[in-house]
DNA sequence: CGTAATCGTTGCTGATCTCAACCATACACT
DNA sequence: AGTGTATGGTTGAGATCAGCAACGATTACG
């Protein structure tokens, strides 16, 4: 029918509307969206999800946390972390033990096999930070990380009073 | 049983660890979300949720879009642009209308109080952005966006070739 | 003591995304 | 022309996941 002229693209390659590039709220979202996804996919071979690096994470940082602890510290609900820690005991990563003190409590504890794992997730995850911050060079990504921290003390309720009035 | 000094808070208020704060990746990721939340909740009142927004930005922008070209450019799902076109077309702020040339496409138009409801959805966008980015001033907030901006183009895909090679 | 609060656990619900069919239409090929 | 293939929009089913309420066990309060 219509004759294509041979040396346009044949078809226009989709762009975000200009409006939406220029907010910034628009690309915060969307690559963090981006980088959720790349490591969820790239955590599927190790058994295990950032939600369990997360975990091993804060169970390395101070010792002997109980449940409630953890997903308070995490932000992920009470519910949704028996189900994660569930796993990490299965495969022997994080044991379980109530408190004697008070017996409503579990203490998780990480073992020694758990914090082989972390170290593996570690590395594969400061894989994929290189990766995502591969176009800036290091005085870049510290800059953008500092203006990240920035907004995290004011938006992540968890975040607050990590660099003390340091304005 | 135990006497908790007085001058301790009582309890300690849950902190991210600061091996995940120490992670970009993980603040892109726990800003963006957080971003989206509010968007979400403050444009409820509009009875329009960002989606409907883009898609309302992306007609303003290339008029007579097939649906189609709005999804590949919002990246939506096809199938989920039918129910949010449905949702806009109900409200009276789109127009859908078969293309003669093309009987199996529909081209979608934005009527006179579609571009109303932009431009509100437009006010309250820049309110969030604003609110979003209230902990830096109008120097960061550019430097925020470029980098961002630079990120964006390595790693969503419909970003590429924004800046033609302006490092 | 008895009532209320807390901790971990379970299950349900609602929202959202992905994916696979499906119909109508257009295009390619002989 | 006619047949087969591809495309655009639509629908619906299935998977996933966060959020919420309820529950038993235990502890704290008064």
């Amino acid at each position: 029918m219509s004759i294509t002229n041979p040396e346009s693209p044949p078809v226009a390659l989709p762009r975000f509307p200009e409006e939406l590039v220029a907010s910034t709220a628009f690309l915060l979202k969307r690559l963090g969206f981006a980088a959720k996804e790349k490591a969820m996919s790239e955590y599927e071979n190790t058994g295990l999800t950032p939600y369990h690096h997360a975990i091993l994470v804060a169970l390395e940082e101070d010792t002997h946390e109980t449940q409630g602890s953890i997903a308070d510290a995490l932000g992920y609900d009470r519910g949704q972390l028996v189900g994660l820690l569930d796993e990490l005991e299965e495969r022997g990563l994080v044991e379980r033990r109530r408190d004697q003190a008070d017996r409503r409590r579990q203490l998780v504890n990480i073992t020694p096999d758990g914090r082989k794992a972390l170290n593996r997730l570690r590395a594969l995850s400061q894989r994929l930070e290189d990766d995502l911050l591969s176009p800036l060079d290091p005085a870049e990504r510290q800059r953008l990380h500092e203006l990240l921290l920035r907004l995290a003390e004011q938006h992540l309720p968890h975040c607050a009073r990590l660099t003390p009035t340091a304005r």
